[in-house]
DNA sequence: AACGCGAGGTGTACGGCGTACACCTTCGAC
DNA sequence: GTCGAAGGTGTACGCCGTACACCTCGCGTT
């Protein structure tokens, strides 16, 4: 038995969160090439396989280390409103600060093969941000795919890889399931299409929306430019105007 | 030995250039996680050791195999002036389709943890697209750091992990080889300062690079939404106007 | 033609990884 | 008090990157 001393009664048993706690303390200090199952069990006084008993694998280990992260994200407002653009702007710095406590947890998302439920949750809050600011469902959606980058470090889609299931009645369930609990991500989803008549889950043109989130940056950059904005104070504080 | 067998006359040598592009297919069919030193050597026909000839290790492998992919991406012109909007987004574009190619460029690109020298060529080329169409030294910089999570698909800093050399001769050294090389990076990286008074290679506020990229996305959003923008032609094809 | 020397390919081995599988221990419900 | 299952253990396997000593060519020199 690892570990056989321990001051007084027995050692505490395993759970789930003792699990996943002392996981992101331990990739907070050694990085997450310094998390092994090995390393991971040894500060928990325990054998590797014991780890086993309270997550399926490696890969369950990080979907729920991501997942303790992204609870550390203080809720959003329920319904800002007209002052959507600074409950947006308030979150998407707050997840930045979760995630800049822990420099492992951006590259552990990306290498999340589709978005977790944490994930989710998270994306449904900032979309009733921008819905309930009376932003198009259509507009949301880019807006969205162009946040992607700030809130989660990366650009690529979440979660494209695999193809998604065929049968009609699997989808039906997977619809089903998001409606009930991720219901402006499902509009979102619908609101792919750019053309109101084939509008109806069309999906999603990727190029479309990395040219999109690309020409708000050149765009925005070259009229703060012909406005000879300078940094400190040209034009305003930030890039705004 | 393996793979004995060859048609005809001998086995070509290794090369580097050889090991990088087979490096590149493997990747290309099997994913990242598919490349290992030991498949790689296989399909080579070659002991797993033998790599280590031509790559110090699998790091430098990985060095190698990005430089290999952005040596596909189309030179810019070399002057666009007035053009510099319509260039950058081709560059970037023509980027785009490199990457996709190759799937797990993205991944490796972030994995390196200081930019790469293929990496700089790639960043001054662009850089100098910018300066050439008159967009000032600092409004340079920010839209270079915004353009970020489109050129190389992440948002961190690239190269922040490790102190920068304290050693005023190292400086020296590594400021003399950009200026060689580099020019327009190290000129970028010089306008990094906020404040005309304390720009001298002040560093670089991450806080407001975040911040300055994430407010053009969301005040570009925002003057779409007053616009009642619509995907199917509302405003302008794109997101411009 | 003979030689030798260095670049390049080989073979073996080590320590680390994730985890399958069989086993034992412990504890709560009855 | 007994029993069953949940939780912790031990062993083992097949991967991984790569250090180190060795062998084998092919070429420049003589």
């Amino acid at each position: 038995m690892p570990e056989p001393e321990h001051p007084g009664g027995r050692r505490p048993r395993l759970t789930r969160e003792r699990v996943l706690d002392e996981a992101v303390a331990l990739a907070d200090e050694a990085g997450l090439d310094g998390l092994s199952m090995r390393t991971l069990a040894d500060r928990l006084g325990v054998v590797p396989m014991a780890l086993y008993k309270h997550v399926r694998d490696k890969e369950a280990l990080l979907d729920g280390m991501v997942e303790t992260v992204l609870a550390e994200v203080p809720p959003p407002p329920e319904e800002p409103g007209a002052a959507w653009k600074a409950a947006a702007r308030a979150r998407v710095l707050d997840t930045r600060r979760a995630l800049q406590r822990h420099p492992w947890a951006w590259r552990a998302l990306e290498t999340r093969p589709a978005p977790t439920p944490a994930m989710l949750d998270h994306m449904e809050a900032m979309l009733r941000i921008l819905r309930s600011g009376g932003v198009s469902p259509q507009l949301t959606h880019h807006a969205m795919h162009a946040l992607g980058s700030r809130i989660w470090g990366f650009t690529q889609e979440v979660g494209a890889s695999g193809p998604p299931p065929t049968d009609p009645d699997e989808i039906a369930a997977a619809m089903a399931a998001m409606a009930a609990r991720w219901p402006a991500v499902l509009e979102s989803a619908m609101s792919a299409g750019h053309d109101p008549d084939t509008t109806v889950g069309a999906g999603c043109d990727d190029d479309f929306e990395f040219a999109f989130a690309l020409d708000l940056i050149l765009d925005g950059t070259e009229r703060l430019d012909e406005r000879g904005w300078t940094p400190w104070g040209g034009v305003s504080a930030g890039a705004g105007g």
